[in-house]
DNA sequence: AATATAAGTCACCAACCGGTGACTGTCAAG
DNA sequence: CTTGACAGTCACCGGTTGGTGACTTATATT
């Protein structure tokens, strides 16, 4: 009807969005996709050559690793060990928050969890030089340390997305309530002494 | 052919296992399980009800966590702090070794992220209560402590769960390779700092 | 030996999946 | 005004999914 070329690959990309928050990830097929865009599907393969094609011009739209350079700038203001710890505290905190927030963000992470393609590699990639960016940055302050912080801390991250994650399925882990404030407020807080503990260790 | 209901409904079960095993929970159908097993796919509707209900009684043969009385007894024995941290580091060491080398157990674990079904609710059950029962066991030994030992520990946990579930799929994680054995070595030095300084922080 | 019960087989169903070839309608360049 | 390029539509393909009814065959009991 509207005989636009980039407004219907738009109309795409959006729905595979649309999908992915409502249906999850397991969803997106080229069937449900055109359909969510009342589009018909054979324009995925004209405009995108594949499904893979369309789901990559989705992330490349997305970005969502786009506040490294924030990040980062704020290291260069730290001057004592309390300022890096305060700094390390509101990253993961930070990240928590954001995750807990972001269904679409969460879907994205299971999605990596259970497959690999060009796709999941190409947001893996990009992840892997955030995290690198802000372990790199908080190395520099810390100095030597008796621990190996980008283990801990590599550790300490993956904690935070499983909980997240699990959170989706389940009420209670290991006697936590993922589903309530006062369970979050017990990460958050074991979170911050865990960050405190390992960075005062030297 | 055999005429042997108990056989059969044996085979379908194990069919379950070998499938999960080498392609993945998500391939687990009635199909493919019955291909698997020999045996039409009718006979599990008939002896099981549902695939679900097969699904149940493959995990109940599974009993997965039975190493608890094991674990807590050696609660018992405990006497100083060190042999608190000791035993402790035992324990998440031995779950991450546990994890990393049972395949099977890591796709259950990526099930569980994934969906939620009478079946997986029954395994989340179970894993609950041992993970209550040996928090319980550290709780009753370190006593007051200044940080939430449960917390502490379901965060760490999480992250060794995450951790072996992404290095399906990924080698690098945070700047660390999760594919080799010095990567692990990381992990497991980092896992042992973090336990000691938390229960040594009181 | 006849019969009932239950084990196992077979053929089929509707719904969905990814993917493709042939088509119609529109718009702009010649 | 014609023609060609292209946006968009439609019908169909082979394959797989979960699920069911009708059937055959074996075994145990009377």
């Amino acid at each position: 009807m509207a005989r636009d070329k980039e407004a219907t690959k738009q109309k795409l990309i959006d729905a595979v969005g649309v999908i992915i928050l409502r249906d999850g990830f397991t969803s997106v097929g080229v069937n449900a996709v055109s359909k969510e865009a009342g589009v018909d599907k054979v324009l995925i393969y004209r405009y995108f050559n594949d499904l893979d094609g369309l789901l990559k011009a989705y992330i490349t739209q997305k970005d969502y690793y786009s506040n490294i350079a924030k990040i980062t700038s704020e290291f260069e203001k730290i001057e004592t060990l309390d300022d890096a710890i305060s700094l390390s505290k509101k990253i993961f905190v930070g990240q928590l928050k954001n995750i807990l927030a972001n269904k679409e963000l969460q879907e994205i992470l299971l999605w990596e969890l259970n497959t690999k393609n060009e796709v999941t590699s190409a947001i893996a990639k990009e992840r892997e030089a955030q995290g690198v960016a802000i372990l790199n940055g908080i190395g520099q302050i810390t100095g030597k340390t008796k621990v190996d912080i980008p283990a801990a801390a590599t550790l300490i991250l993956g904690g935070i997305y499983y909980l997240v994650l699990r959170s989706r399925q389940v009420d209670v882990f290991n006697g936590i309530d993922l589903n309530s404030q006062t369970g979050w407020d017990r990460i958050e807080k074991s979170l911050e002494n865990l960050i405190e503990l390992t960075l005062k260790d030297f």
